[in-house]
DNA sequence: GGGACTTGCCGAACGAAATTCGGCGCGTGC
DNA sequence: GCACGCGCCGAATTTCGTTCGGCAAGTCCC
C-alpha cells in the first residue's frame, strides 16, 4: 500500500470506468502493471466492487429522509432481523447501526413526502420491536471519496 | 426508463465494471443496442457516474462514526460554509443537510476511537458556528442499491 | 386504410483496449 | 560478491468498445 496504490485506488473512487491505459497514464506506470496492481488491490480486498452511482431525481424518487429509529430488546436476533427487514424495504439506501440515543439510522428515498409518512406508519409503526422513530428530511446529500489513510490527518 | 433501462441501472450499481458484452447477454440485447441505452442513461442524467468502493478497515480507518452537529445560526452562507468545511475534512465520508432535531449529520471515518474524540475537540468545538454536537459509533453499515422507480413499493 | 416517417434494434467491421508472458533491473540476504 | 526474488516493463494475442448501414415496427398524417 504505498503511494501508487493510494493514488489508485482515489483514481478509481472518482471514474471506475476509466481504461486500465489511461489510469496507467495518469501514474505514469506502464498498463500492465497498473493491470496487476488493480488486481492486487481487489484480491486485497482494499477494493471491494465498482459501483454506478444514479440520480435518485432521475429515478423519480427526489425526497431524501433519514429515520432514527430505537428498538427493544436489543437482542442479536431482533437487530439481525430488522436489520434484514430494512434492506427489504425497497425505499432504503443505507442501514446504519449505531451506539447512542438511537439504534438504528435508516436513510430512505421516497417520490413524495407523503410517502416518508405512509413509510413510517405502514412499515415501522406497525412492527414489535420498535419503540421509537423519528424522520429527518434531507437537504443535501453531498458524498466524498476516501482519500487515503489519514498519514496527515 | 423502461424495463431494460432499469435493469442497466441495476447490473451497474451490482458491477460496474463488467463487459457491455456481459450486460448485453445479461439482458438478451445486441452489445450495441446496450451500449447506446447506457449512454443514453448517462446524457440522461441517470447514471451519474462509476465508482470503486473500498474498504475502510483495508484503508486504516475500521472506526466509522456519525455526528450530529446543531449550528447556529442557520443562514445560507454559514451552512454552506461549514458544508465546505466538512467536505474538506479527510476523516469525512458524507454529509447529510437535515431538517429536525439536527443540522447537519457527518459521517467520518478514523482509525481508532481516540480519534474520533480528537476530531471533535479539534475540527468541531472550536468553530463559533458549532452549539451542539453528538457521535454515535457506527457498529455495522449496509448499503443497498437503488431498485427502481417504486412501482410495487 | 395506406404510405412515409421516426424510432429502436441488430450484426458485421474497425479500431482500441485488456490480458498474457518472457525478460530485465534492482534490492536483499546469504 | 553472488544468487535469489520481487516488481516493472513492452510486445503479442485476444477480447472488447464503438461505429455504421440496414431492417422491422409503430405512428402520424393524409
Amino acid at each position: 500500500m504505498d503511494d501508487i496504490d493510494s493514488a489508485i485506488v482515489r483514481e478509481l473512487q472518482r471514474d471506475a470506468r476509466q481504461t486500465n491505459r489511461d489510469l496507467a497514464r495518469t501514474l505514469g506506470i506502464a498498463p500492465s502493471t497498473c493491470l496487476e496492481r488493480v488486481r492486487a488491490l481487489c484480491q486485497r480486498g482494499v477494493i471491494t466492487g465498482y459501483r454506478a452511482t444514479v440520480d435518485l431525481r432521475a429515478l423519480g424518487r427526489p425526497v431524501q429522509a433519514l429515520l432514527s429509529v430505537r428498538i427493544r430488546p436489543m437482542s442479536r436476533e431482533v437487530i439481525e432481523g430488522f436489520k434484514a427487514y430494512l434492506i427489504g424495504l425497497p425505499e432504503v439506501l443505507n442501514v446504519y447501526v449505531v451506539a447512542g440515543g438511537d439504534d438504528f439510522l435508516v436513510h430512505v428515498a421516497v417520490p413524495e413526502v407523503d410517502d416518508l409518512h405512509s413509510l413510517l406508519m405502514d412499515r415501522f409503526s406497525g412492527r414489535r420491536e420498535v419503540v421509537d422513530f423519528r424522520s429527518s428530511v434531507i437537504y443535501q446529500h453531498v458524498t466524498k471519496d476516501v482519500v487515503g489513510p489519514l498519514v496527515a490527518g
